[in-house]
DNA sequence: TTGTAGGCGTTATCAG
DNA sequence: CTGATAACGCCTACAA
């Protein structure tokens, strides 16, 4: 077999069917008039050589990659790859393929989401992941986008977030139902959606006359709960009592803590409950299991993917603006349930 | 400002450095002599203009894409997550975009493989992702390929995989030093790493006159498990005596086969020991915390992305396999440690 | 040192 | 119905 490392383009099979370039186009797509016998030979040679058109050749000629991108701060954890698996699933479906970015520990992200945006036909980012300025370039270039779980919207962009001021204040509600008065919150951010969830429940504790605590900062991995759980937990490190709640950033950081907890010789929820967000895998199978507020993270990815070929098409000119709900789901972590039992 | 929509092309910022295309690609790309002063005034217009050259004219000239595409079955579980971490990290690092396709619920897997093929420079895929046939297709093709976790090799690609036989022995040894005489294992496959561990197993339990028991099939899912495990552990569906050890094909299945076991009352490993594969977050944290075999799914990703690159840039002309470590990681699913302990 | 022109592989617009 | 031919945006011999 003389397997030519090269594939055949497109004159090779006009040149074989004994037509122009044009007549194999049209026949392939299907974009004008081809006499069915005409089609037949064009359709043969095409069989014979293993004719596939270049993406490229197609791509410039039409303009459009048939590609979308997604910028993620991290690959790390359940959270993100369950965003994927909605977007790709969607993307694919829809005949859009997709390229991935990381930003964790890169230098040069604009410059890495440049190249991107020349790849693609428009991209979803994660709130938090580039900054304002390069975002902006980015849509005012024209580019379809389309932000997940961003505080603040962008001129000309969808957004597609998950509920959280509702939510946090429920589980709050839930915590303060539990007698719990103490509250410390792992996991500081001045923005995005885990800023907008301390804002909430600082104003429930408020209105229970309890002043907010100040979020604790960490990275948000079990390590960095886990270091966090060490000091929160010292008795050296705080003047006032120990706190008889941490509420946290997501689930991992409260994995961390839980662990924290354990070496202290502390048992949980007898002597400090722990929450987390987002509901991950090992939230239900941690010990205890974790209390937690569960985010649809895979229909984020699948909605955020329906936004951006909606943009990409013109379906839509005016950005939309989602908020997807989630659930609280009470397990052992946050204390016994009287309410419940009762 | 009136923003264009379309970006510039080196023609405009040619006219308007008053200079050839010829030259603002020189500039550019350093390819060839420029005057400083010529340059310079090239530097400026493309500054002016936020020229960023169109990839698909890079490529379509240069005859490369900068960019890898990567194969997954599945996209769910933190197993894959890691990979796709670990590989989008270093192609990233060496320039090149990753471009994930999942093939998971999808009907013309073949079609889109050969889409993936027409935009990379090479690509990574998983084995038991696509049909053999396509998979020798693509190779063919001259696409540089490798192969990760896929039992018997293909020609011309290469091979990154985690250690399975050995460690595979290693944790029946285990188990059998612990007493279990009664093996279960979850999860059938009749190719693959995994039924490489398998066949492994089943030659430890043979040496100890114990005759291997047939895999038992489930989806590789914590649902999976689960339902296998209530199988497993009814009595009605058994002749014989009830397992004393379930061995899981990975962690989700053996979470799952936990959480049947606690519906039935079981307590785990005193009724019966599990044990999981791939060592995922939720291994560690759960109840009990589950004695398994860590796969370093991170740099199996890593290699992947170094091996592929050097097929690409040529600086490897002889396929490489490489088989990476794993390690038991015993904890307390499997039993207490007379050895350890003593 | 710089410019001209051909090529990369399609699509699509015109004439025929 | 079919066939030239001009884009699309860039790179790079080859000439000047």
């Amino acid at each position: 077999m003389a397997n030519s490392d090269e594939s055949a383009t497109i004159y090779e099979v006009a040149q074989r069917a004994g037509v122009s370039i044009a007549t194999v186009s049209r026949a392939l797509r299907g974009t004008g008039p081809v006499a069915a016998k005409t089609r037949e030979r064009v359709l043969r040679a095409v069989e014979e050589l293993r004719f596939t058109p270049s993406r490229l050749g197609v791509s410039l000629a039409s303009g459009r990659h048939a590609a979308n991108g997604i910028v993620f701060p991290d690959l790390s954890g359940p959270y993100f790859a369950e965003v994927l698996l909605g977007y790709e699933e969607v993307a694919s479906e829809l005949g859009r393929s997709v390229i991935v970015l990381s930003t964790r520990g890169r230098a040069a992200v604009p410059d890495l989401v440049r190249d991107l945006a020349g790849r693609v036909d428009g991209m979803v980012i994660f709130g938090q992941t580039v900054r304002d300025e390069v975002v902006a370039e980015i849509a005012a270039s024209g580019m379809p986008l389309v932000m997940i779980a961003r505080g603040d919207a962008v001129a000309g962009a969808d957004v597609v977030a998950s509920e959280n001021t509702e939510s946090a204040a429920r589980l709050a509600t839930h915590l303060l139902g539990h007698g719990y008065r103490n509250f410390a919150l792992a996991g500081g951010h001045d923005q995005g959606d885990i800023s907008q969830r301390w804002t909430s429940i600082g104003r429930v504790l408020a209105e229970h006359g309890i002043t907010p605590p100040e979020p604790s900062p960490c990275e948000f991995t079990v390590d960095g709960g886990y270091a966090l759980g060490r000091y929160l937990l010292s008795a050296h490190h705080h003047s006032g009592p120990r706190p008889d709640v941490i509420v946290c950033a997501d689930d991992q950081v409260a994995l961390g803590v839980i662990l924290a907890a354990e070496e202290r010789g502390l048992s949980i929820p007898g002597d400090v409950a722990v929450t987390g967000w987002d509901d991950i895998m090992a939230a239900r199978h941690a010990r205890p299991a974790l209390t937690t507020v569960r985010q649809p993270m895979r229909d984020l990815g699948a909605r955020a993917a329906r936004a951006l070929d909606e943009l990409i098409n013109g379906v839509r000119d005016t950005p939309s603006s989602q908020v997807i709900p989630t659930e609280l789901v009470v397990r052992a972590s946050c204390g016994s349930h009287p309410l419940e039992e009762a």
